[in-house]
DNA sequence: TTTGTTTGTCAACACTTGTTCACTGAAACT
DNA sequence: AGTTTCAGTGAACAAGTGTTGACAAACAAA
């Protein structure tokens, strides 16, 4: 299952560009622009709960009941951003993994990494952190599904890392990672809705959350199993 | 300003009960009916941008013009509601203010006690927890002013409590406090939304966030300054 | 080429939505 | 007492909602 990704767009009912033509990839292009259609709006400051199916196909250029094409109702379309959502979460883990450890001040490296991934994907971590807590109870639990996936991974990587020096229980490594990843949600819930083009509150906001990671790894390193 | 708490209900369009005459009385009843319909669609898994002012006054028995009389767009509605779950928050470090830390087992029994004050008022945690990162940017930004008001009163506790020892920079409990108040916001939306009676599941989560907490104050007492 | 499949369109439906205006009746004031 | 104020009502509006069924055109398979 490719992912096509960067933008897609356009309406849909648009002529022939380029070299797509089967009808496979028609069908997967306009549920895409369905899907974007729907983040987009969310990005404006709407929860998903409040989206309405004619007002995404309105979004997409595409007529009220193409949408039955693709999706038998809202909470589907919803499930299906979580998929792509909980991909983009993976992929960061894979690049972080590829791309190694920074060399020195692993922490701020790895803070700002993460704070421009979260930005160069703010659509899907607006949704997911937006939709973590409020709204759909099937998208809330599915959302939480795929987050521990993503912290069962990251402890696995920590692990074999040997990042914290001593091996910990897989229990403590994940209730560490736990605690890192609803930092860092908190984080990318913080970040994406900073007014634009403040350097000065970004700045503040990022050794904040230096400091709060640098604290939790600190008290790891102290941590005695068994008590 | 009174809060006249313990579940306003009733349809505002019934006879005298008690000893209610003045005009004033009666529109704060009404008004906090509508409150509270708002807060009990929302803990049926809707978000509050999803709300429909006719919906609310629906359930609160009331005809829809009515609403008019007491705020005047949804928007005004929702920061009046951050602003009594601003109460609830504030009540509650009042309270443990009041009743001193635990005797023993310190950060075990305060868990117990937050949860048991978060499922007591699940409406206001349910709406703050879930709106906090989600949904229309007025609210959400009520919503962080009063976690922020709420985590420096915490730090402010802490420090007069001498509870970590030796004394610490305001900036250093500020980001201490931030974690905590963070992850126990996190702890609450996770029990909120725990299927009723699994005392097996809840008892997990709450061992959970206890070593969660530990580690944290873990951290906190080996934190040095400047660096 | 002919046949079947299927993505997207169009028109129409029964409802619900937010907001307006003029109204009623009782509490509050003089 | 008479008068004013105002929370709540009822009817009406233009506009938007989700869903239906029948239809067009282009791709896929024969």
């Amino acid at each position: 299952m490719a992912d096509s990704r960067k933008s897609r767009s356009a309406t849909a009912a648009q002529a022939n560009e380029g070299t797509l033509i089967t009808r496979g990839e028609r069908k997967q292009r306009t549920r895409g622009t369905l899907l974007d259609a729907a983040l987009k709006l969310m990005s404006e400051g709407r929860s998903f709960t409040s989206l309405g199916l004619r007002e995404i196909t309105r979004e997409a250029g595409v007529v009220p009941t193409s949408f039955y094409r693709h999706f038998r109702d809202m909470d589907e379309l919803g499930l299906a951003l979580v998929e792509e959502g909980g991909l983009t979460l993976r992929r960061l883990l894979r690049e972080a993994r590829k791309a190694g450890v920074p060399a020195q001040d692993i922490i701020r490296g790895s803070v700002r990494i993460y704070l421009a991934y979260v930005r160069e994907h703010h659509l899907h971590f607006g949704f997911i952190v937006g939709e973590r807590m409020g709204g759909s109870g099937p998208i809330r639990r599915a959302i939480r599904t795929e987050v521990t996936h993503f912290t069962n991974e990251m402890a696995q990587d920590i692990q074999q890392l040997k990042l914290l020096g001593r091996p910990l229980s897989t229990a403590t490594l994940q209730m560490i990672c736990g605690l890192v990843v609803s930092t860092m949600l908190n984080a990318a819930g913080d970040i994406l809705d900073l007014p634009p083009k403040q350097p000065q509150l970004e700045a503040e906001l990022v050794e904040g959350y230096v400091r709060q990671l640098r604290l939790i790894f600190l008290g790891a390193t102290q941590w005695k199993e068994r008590s």
